[in-house]
DNA sequence: AGAAAACATCAAGAAAACGTTAAGAATGCG
DNA sequence: CGCATTCTTAACGTTTTCTTGATGTTTTCT
């Protein structure tokens, strides 16, 4: 199915919070823990979910400034599950920055359509949250959020693995990148270390990058050590 | 001080529908009203509001059908009001492209919470996608609102999930767009992930489309990734 | 300069992904 | 109920991509 997401499950009632584990599991989600705010404030920091489930009732501080606290720096959707049902907590909640309230007792399947939701709303943002959507230098664009490479104005294909290659010089370019870290993130870590499968692929790219392959201007190599690619012109 | 935003509320009930509009213009909203779905769909489109307040229960269309309708052509958020609190019902209008779902009765602070809250999740969006209601690119033309597809001034006709897919590319154009978007945006969330089905309706669109289906000129194929359709010439 | 190491390029077979057709199942309509 | 359209599945041919081996070129080192 679709790539899993990772789902942020802030709650201390430990039945309430394996219910909801389990059943987040059976849906193909990536489901991680907090039992309390503190806890939960620097998981969804260090984390990166993709969501978070957040129970109102928590020992160690007020859920309205858990919302608050986490809207002061993210856009992550948060789903409020609270048993309280008085119209003024939901008001709240959803003024300091929640995106939807449940109410206990609710029913699995709705908890799992309004998942969907929140997380659909948020896969149509593609915000450039933390990371640089584009990568442009000379006659070269990156459009990664297209997934679109652009040479000379006009639109090049790369395949999967040469727009991997491509793609992670880009981000970070500037640096030398070594052969190992290139082959381990485009062929996972048991891969064979030779490098001679990236030079073949490298050639590719190059044949569709470069003028004159044989003297690169975006993509360098340095020799016994890895490529290196030329900076990005978008600060 | 925010700019006036406009609320389009389709819904029957007159006493329902007066007392709602005049508390949303008390809170300083510009409310403009369908007491069907007909008539809603055509006012969605003319006016282009800014939220969709949608009661399930009307005369003339099944509520469920309004959402899809409504999502072929436009990312406005809609809120779902029923009387119906059963969870299937819930679950069909959020999966179908609903924002949110309230029960009558309801609170009307929790109702104005819940429109602030949509509105302030879709002002981040940037909104680039909400407005557009036409694709034309090179002899294509494809009308949402009319829901027509015209191939070299004739009219073409395309199946629904043919009219899906490719009107999700439309609005997506120049975006690659991966298998696993297009399948759960046209069969849902618990689809098959395997391509295949895609494949063969790829085929058939692409027949009504090309003039050489193995040369593409509008769909092209990004392998192992997804499909891409050539940009709007409509700004 | 000469040898060795490292890299670039080319070509070919194997594997994966895609396009296309056709047939049965499901759906809708008179 | 029977017909027509649409949807899904399966099968097969084609194209693209991936990997490997062979060969040529550049760089590095002695």
């Amino acid at each position: 199915m679709t790539l899993k997401h990772e789902i942020l499950l802030i709650e201390d009632e430990k039945n309430i919070c394996n219910f909801i584990a389990t059943t987040l599991r059976t849906q193909d989600y990536k489901v991680c823990f907090a039992s309390d705010a503190a806890n939960g404030l620097s998981l969804a920091a260090s984390g990166c979910p993709d969501l978070i489930l957040l129970d109102l009732g928590l020992p160690d501080m007020d859920g309205i400034d858990v919302i608050r606290s986490l809207r002061e720096w993210s856009n992550i959707p948060i789903i409020v599950i609270s048993a309280r049902t008085q119209e003024k907590e939901k008001v709240e909640a959803l003024d300091a920055g929640a995106d939807d309230y449940i109410t206990k007792p609710f029913g699995t399947s709705e908890l799992m359509a309004r998942i969907r939701t929140a997380l659909r709303r948020s896969s149509m943002n593609n915000a450039p949250v933390a990371g640089q959507n584009r990568y442009a230098a000379k006659n070269l664009i990156i459009d990664y959020e297209k997934h679109v490479i652009t040479v000379d104005g006009s639109i090049v294909h790369f395949t999967q693995i040469e727009y991997k290659i491509l793609t992670f010089l880009a981000r970070n370019s500037g640096k030398v990148i070594t052969y190992d870290t290139l082959i381990t993130h485009v062929w996972g870590p048991y891969a064979d270390s030779n490098n001679r499968i990236l030079r073949v692929n490298m050639a590719n790219i190059r044949r569709k990058l470069e003028h004159n392959p044989a003297d690169p201007q975006y993509i360098f190599t340095e020799i016994g050590i890895g490529y290196r690619m030329i900076d990005n012109e978008n600060g």
